[in-house]
DNA sequence: TCCAATCTACCTAACGGAAGGTAGGCTTAT
DNA sequence: ATAAGCCTACCTTCCGTTAGGTAGATTGGA
């Protein structure tokens, strides 16, 4: 509980490969060799940081739920448009995108049943906080006029996420296809974006 | 090879179960043991279906993929807008979000680096299968002036099969929330067809 | 100031269970 | 009698976890 800083945290690394991990290859695809290895360390000593395996995934995703809030609320000012733009391509193609990761919380719903529940609270939470914000988005874009749309902005919110989630799924299988995923996924977002303020 | 029919062959059973729990808990979640109990014999029997795990998942895929063309060539005559409702709601809503089943191809995405070459390519083989469903659809639409979009039919294609994907996820994950995940899949399919067809 | 107790951050070694897979034998229908 | 279909028993590997120990830094009392 103490200050503890070295030069690079050991704990930080550990969730900091860990969530890599996970999102490479979800919750039962990632294993305490590999995250040891990844930080230097044996995989006894992950013991020392966090309890479990079940742990140490919680602390991550709220983790990144966290990291989320915050880099929401500095875009809280933006033009709900330009919100939006970022959410899909700052967070998504750029972030996640890049290394054909999957969203930290969304890959665990391939092997949900299996998932402690602590874990599925967790991976909720993440992706509830990103419908909140798109939802939050959309409605200001509704109030200011720029965002002209008959739904609801829930609704909306609720397409977009999972049309982003979704986005990545396929474009992680089909990459070896005629296209790179990432230009398949800059044309999904571009097209969501576009009919949702069409 | 010879032609083995018993009341209900085994090896069929063992596809269609070994496919449920795919769809349930991916590749790397659903097991020998499991399988065995459910078609109500011993985990070595499998073998003498089935060379291996692999094998096994590679042929579900593919009958996975044959399936649905024989069912999308059963729709060819159908209003091309009516066929894309179809794919939403007969295969997807009412195929697998009834027990929160995630496509058996999409699932496979989240540990996609541990998944055998294979059966990578059974994957894309069945979500490149839908795809082409979709955009010849569309396709028809435009044709017939009943789909209006200035968006090229491939584009839209890749983005509705990625909503539904997602949208499979999304339900999955925040099932316990408010309403039930059958609701918000509804609706997220009925706003994609609205919108496309807008 | 010095020593002893304690804490931090690791380590080696091993366990127990679960997983995919193999060897070889029994049974039943043709 | 032959082989398809299924069995028991076992193997190996991998994984999360535990036990127990060590070196070095920190802390507190005489």
């Amino acid at each position: 509980m103490g200050i503890t800083n070295s030069k690079l945290d050991t704990r930080t690394q550990l969730l900091d490969a860990a969530q890599k991990l996970v999102q490479l290859r979800s919750y039962e695809g990632f294993n305490f060799r590999d995250l040891a290895e990844a930080v230097g360390i044996r995989k006894a000593s992950i013991y020392h940081h966090f309890p479990s395996k079940e742990a140490l995934t919680v602390i991550m995703l709220e983790r990144a739920r966290d990291r989320f809030l915050a880099w929401a609320s500095i875009n809280t000012t933006a033009i709900p448009l330009k919100q939006l733009e970022l959410y899909c391509f700052d967070l998504y193609l750029k972030g996640l995108g890049a290394g054909r990761q999957l969203c930290p919380g969304g890959t665990l719903a391939s092997a949900w049943q299996h998932m402690p529940e602590h874990v599925q609270a967790a991976a909720r939470a993440l992706i509830f906080a990103q419908q909140e914000f798109v939802r939050a988005a959309i409605e200001r874009g509704m109030d200011d006029g720029s965002i002209v749309n008959t739904k609801e902005a829930a609704e909306l919110a609720e397409w977009l996420v999972a049309s982003v989630q979704g986005a990545l799924v396929t474009s992680r299988i089909l990459a070896s296809a005629a296209e790179s995923g990432e230009v398949i996924f800059t044309r999904l977002c571009h097209q969501t974006l576009g009919v949702i303020s069409k």
